[in-house]
RNA sequence: GGCCAGGUAGCUCAGUUGGUAGAGCAGGGGAUUGAAAAUCCCCGUGUCGGCGGUUCGAUUCCGUCCCUGGCCA
């Protein structure tokens, strides 16, 4: 695990030649297609080296979630072993690492057009109603959702509606845990959050010069996706989508991007700090791959 | 060199008919259960350009100097 920039494509790529290790990615805009400047998606030569499961398994004009992720990592992981070797989990997507470890409550999925509904109803009546509307059914999710976090209001609203069950009862339900999963936890973590910044802008100036501008042009060019699809609300992909809007000028596109990576990078940091049993590494340390293996052999993982 | 407009939070700016000032952005902290690179919550003391003057009191009025931009020479 570790914030965006902190270099766990590169150690994971280190650590696939030493050990039986097979990787599978933690991170929820690796997994769309054409998408790859703009997530910094390792190249095809690094993919030869170090194949990524769960990259580039959804079209971007598709939803994906913290429940699909578990069902699919669990189910690979399970298929590395069978052949032998150790899953090596890869990735900055904390929610996801959560939902693998503690599981989630049994309740229903998604749905577009209760989705669809709720939306109108945010547009006609506003948060405060169907807050307030949480309120009657739900009581409780109600008290610890914000009136402002729309999304997560409407979430508890549609699991109401689908299964006629509050939130809160799902919740209630979720004691009988599915099986954990041993996992041996380790964070890249910036020395100080200065130098994280700084490789955050030289990096995207790297994904622009790269040709982001482009890739960006030709998800806008098809014509079938709009800006609050998941996969155009990426770091990234948001600003020069609004950009090539008409939203903002260049220079205007660079900042905001910039900023919104150091945000993420922020909230990503927010999460690991209450992580329990986390193996802390510094991200900037010279030598880093030679010390994770080392670590690894003293936490009996062969090669 | 002259005239005009500015100099207030890291940035862009608002404001104070004289009682030491507040927005947006940036930044910091936190939350996070099928959208999570998402979605939210909380956090604002800064020689109000410098120095003098008037005043009980000046960031505000006056003088002067410095800096920036524009116009004119």
């Amino acid at each position: 695990m570790g914030p965006t920039a902190s270099g766990k494509t590169g150690l994971a790529t280190g650590l696939v030649q030493r050990f039986p290790f097979e990787i599978i990615s933690v991170d929820s805009a690796l997994i769309y297609r054409g998408m790859d400047i703009g997530t910094a998606k390792p190249d095809a030569d690094s993919l030869r080296v170090a194949p990524h499961r769960l990259i580039d398994i959804l079209d971007p004009s598709e939803s994906y979630s913290a429940a699909r992720f578990r069902d699919d990592c669990l189910q690979e992981m399970e298929q590395i072993r069978r052949g032998g070797s150790l899953p090596l989990l890869v990735g900055g997507t904390m929610l996801y690492f959560r939902a693998l470890q503690q599981g989630l409550a049994p309740m229903p999925a998604a749905d577009p057009e209760v989705r669809r509904r709720l939306e109108a109803e945010l547009q006609d009546r506003g948060g405060a109603a169907l807050h307030a509307r949480l309120a009657r059914v739900d009581p409780v999710a109600a008290r610890r959702i914000h009136p402002n976090d729309p999304q997560r209001v409407q979430r508890a609203l549609e699991v109401y509606e689908l299964s006629g069950r509050p939130l809160t009862a799902h919740f209630a339900e979720q004691g009988a845990s599915p099986a954990q999963v041993p996992l041996l936890k380790l964070a890249l973590l910036p020395r100080d959050r200065t130098e994280l910044y700084a490789r955050i802008e030289q990096r995207f100036d790297a994904m622009l010069e790269a040709g982001l501008v482009a890739e960006v042009e030709r998800l806008f060019a098809r014509g079938d996706l709009h800006a609050r699809l998941p996969a155009m609300r990426a770091v990234g992909y948001r600003q020069v989508w609004q950009y090539l809007s008409g939203e903002y000028d260049y220079a205007e596109m660079r900042r905001r991007a910039v900023a919104a990576t150091r945000q993420y990078a922020k909230r990503q940091l927010t999460w690991l700090r209450s992580e329990p049993e986390l193996i802390r590494l510094d991200a900037d340390a010279p030598r880093l791959c030679d010390e994770v293996c080392r670590l690894l052999r003293r936490h009996e993982v062969s090669d």
